[in-house]
DNA sequence: AGTTATAATGTAATCATTACAAATTTGACA
DNA sequence: TGTCAAATTTGTAATGATTACATTATAACT
């Protein structure tokens, strides 16, 4: 799906040097595209990885933050997930069974109002709520 | 500004036994507007509630947000901030100086797509950059 | 006043994340 | 290929927000 060779090409765009680690923890986040928190990154990768240290996945998700390689994504507290889809999307966590889906959203039409002299830098749209499989 | 008498009135609507030190949580939240934390509503507060405990501020908060008298605020992971304004609004937080903002955001016009089957119980708007105080 | 439910308190535990120093790997260059 | 410097990875210990929980206090109701 996502060849070797790809995702160094990719990371090499954004100024990421492209480490075994870091290939991996790219290539897991667009393969599965399920809002990983970095510990379940971090036990998925680690079989294959055994010298894996936990470290070294946040200081790749953080890496991969501020080259824009990944987006976090906090709907509560607690643990941030990690996003490595680049078109803007909202999220919707499930109240029941925790599970975060991505939903479309077009926010140039929100009419934003108060924002003058602002710089936005990342917006990020997060409901929370019911989805079809748990509401009752 | 806001009478006690008021804010009890407020709480009881809301199915909220007006304790002490809720009505004091309420009171800051109302007044201040500054989408506190636990931390610094404990803070504000033990001068005058010198028995007070964090915990309480907690239990106090989530209390509220189940009876949905605040909003709970998570911008980046690290601490949640409150809200006990009514009204949907957007929330812009400064990277620099880590203030947060509030705007009007109209989220009908945005049409969302992909959730249908889905039970929205609450919708965040979170925006990060720099405030025009700190742009350079 | 006595009893029961609800709320507040304080301490200890938890959990995600960060700090940091040491070890390892990488890449450039001779 | 060998060497060196820079960047990355690793493991452990610390941090900081939040929660669990048992105890005490307060309020409500008979």
């Amino acid at each position: 799906m996502y060849s070797i060779d790809k995702l160094k090409e990719y990371l090499e765009n954004k100024d990421v040097k492209p480490s075994y680690p870091r290939l991996k923890v790219l290539e897991y986040l667009l393969r599965y595209q399920n809002h990983p928190t970095a510990d379940q990154i971090y036990n998925a990768l680690v079989n294959e990885i055994p010298t894996l240290s936990k470290t070294t996945v946040y200081n790749t998700l953080h890496r991969f933050v501020e080259s824009k390689v990944a987006t976090p994504v906090c709907v509560d507290g607690g643990e941030t997930h990690y996003d490595a889809t680049v078109n803007e999307h909202g999220h919707f966590k499930c109240q029941i069974c925790k599970k975060i889906f991505d939903f479309d959203i077009d926010l140039e039409k929100a009419c934003e109002k108060g924002l003058t002299g602002f710089e936005i830098l990342n917006r990020s749209i997060n409901y929370k709520g019911f989805c079809p499989n748990c509401v009752e």
